[in-house]
RNA sequence: GGGCAGGUGGCAGAGUGGUCAAUUGCACCUGACUGUAAAUCAGGCGCCCUUGCGGCUACGGGGGUUCGAAUCCCUCCCUGCCCA
């Protein structure tokens, strides 16, 4: 269940509760991502400690390993992992496209080659809906297909039509297996706003609990995304959840709850921090907005200040980019960690930002100036 | 004192007459990363020049052979191992 609370003025931002089977989600939101049932380096405590309320885990990956069926023996992902917040899954889609050649993909479903075993595997969007069901997320999602950029017309329109398709068998499917778990559809139609709007109507019909904007942030300009979102909104029902998968920068997240979205996952803040990446708030006197830095840069190496004075991450409070680079210079695991930690909170910081600002009404100016600076 | 091996770019270590400014690894510098096959990947890494099938200086020092040498010869210096 979602219950709006807010709505902007001036944008297609609000703020809303998500009621998941384990716990309450406040939107806009950022889903941390521990595919494989772990945020990198992060213990679940941590994220919870920071005010983290939903994370996103993989189907695919723990189907594959350690196996749905431990899982459920384990009593759930949530009692597995040690979370007691709300779990999003994909379904699995997004393997689909980012596997690419390993895959054969049928209108029954998708062959995958095995990563841990090499033996030839095939995922359904019943299979999704049932390896879901036994890890027992909060919200489960349909397996979908969907093109790189750019695509033609004609793969686009396979895409919607494939989408659709699995969608149905994948409903058909939760609501045989009955669990308290939701459901929810995606939306594809590439770049091309009559097959978005197809889509949103199509997948729209059919009654899900919320429903995600898929088939982005796959190398088209940000202006694309954006445009994308437009196209589809408008048509899904306004009362319900809408996640922008996969997505984004910092800058691209104001943008999307400015267009209507209301909750968001990505690697970037994770995966970035691995390699080396902090996100970090611009001064005052620079305006608002962001900028990012390498700490493994020569110019830190003798900076003993922290990488955010502004910033109360762990290593912000403790440490400074001279030791954080030599950290990273060594390999010494504490620098992933570090960074780790001062990007997630640097995206949990802004989305509780954004929805402050949303409901004290200066969303909007914040959309306008909040930017990226190189 | 005698025997043997060897001295190549920050380090390690290829190359043994031309296509070598010199394979490769490490280190170093820079960049990328968007529903995670990612603690990964890409580029750079003698000097000059915006550039180029560009110029210059280079493979311990010096000299020589050759159209041409990191590669062959002579000599000097140095290092390691073995026997006295």
């Amino acid at each position: 269940m979602f219950k709006v609370s807010q709505k902007d003025q001036k944008t297609k931002a609000r703020t809303g509760m998500i009621h998941a089977a384990h716990g309450e989600v406040h939107t806009p939101v950022f889903l941390p991502i521990g595919t494989k049932g772990a945020i990198k380096a992060i213990a679940a405590e941590e994220l919870k400690f920071w005010g983290a309320e939903m994370i996103l885990a993989n189907t695919y990956h723990l189907w594959q390993r350690p196996g749905d069926a431990l899982i459920a023996k384990a009593g759930g992902l949530h009692g597995f992992m040690n979370w007691k917040g709300a779990i999003f899954t994909d379904s699995g889609g997004f393997q689909v496209f980012s596997l690419g050649k390993v895959v054969k993909i049928t209108d029954a479903g998708v062959r995958f080659r095995s990563e841990v075993d090499g033996s030839l595997r095939e995922l359904t969007p019943e299979l999704s809906v049932q390896i879901q069901a036994n890890l027992g997320s909060d919200i489960a999602l349909v397996l979908d297909e969907f093109p790189g950029f750019p695509a033609t017309k004609k793969q686009a329109e396979q895409s919607v039509a494939r989408t659709t398709q699995w969608a149905k068998r994948a409903l058909a499917e939760h609501q045989r297996l009955g669990k308290n778990q939701q459901l929810w559809g995606i939306v594809q139609g590439s770049t091309y706003a009559d097959l978005r709007r197809q889509s949103a109507e199509e997948i729209g019909e059919l009654g899900f609990e919320g429903y995600c904007i898929g088939g982005v942030a796959v190398g088209e300009p940000a202006e694309e995304m954006y445009k994308a979102i437009e196209y589809a909104q408008p048509y899904l029902e306004e009362e319900k959840p809408k996640h922008l998968l996969g997505v984004g920068t910092p800058e691209q997240i104001v943008q999307a709850v400015g267009l209507g979205c209301d909750s968001f996952d990505c690697v970037i803040p994770t995966r970035e921090a691995r390699h080396g990446k902090f996100y970090v708030n611009l001064k005052p006197q620079d305006g608002d907005g962001y900028t990012t830095i390498n700490i493994d840069n020569e110019k830190f190496k003798e900076d003993f200040a922290p990488v955010d004075d502004t910033c109360n991450c762990y290593g912000c409070l403790n440490y400074t980019k001279a030791y954080i680079r030599h950290l990273f210079a060594s390999q010494e695991p504490l620098g992933i960690r570090l960074a780790t930690m001062h990007n997630l909170r640097f995206y949990l910081n802004l989305m509780q930002r954004i929805r402050d600002m949303i409901e004290n009404g200066s969303f909007a100016k914040f959309l306008k100036k909040y930017r990226s600076v190189a």
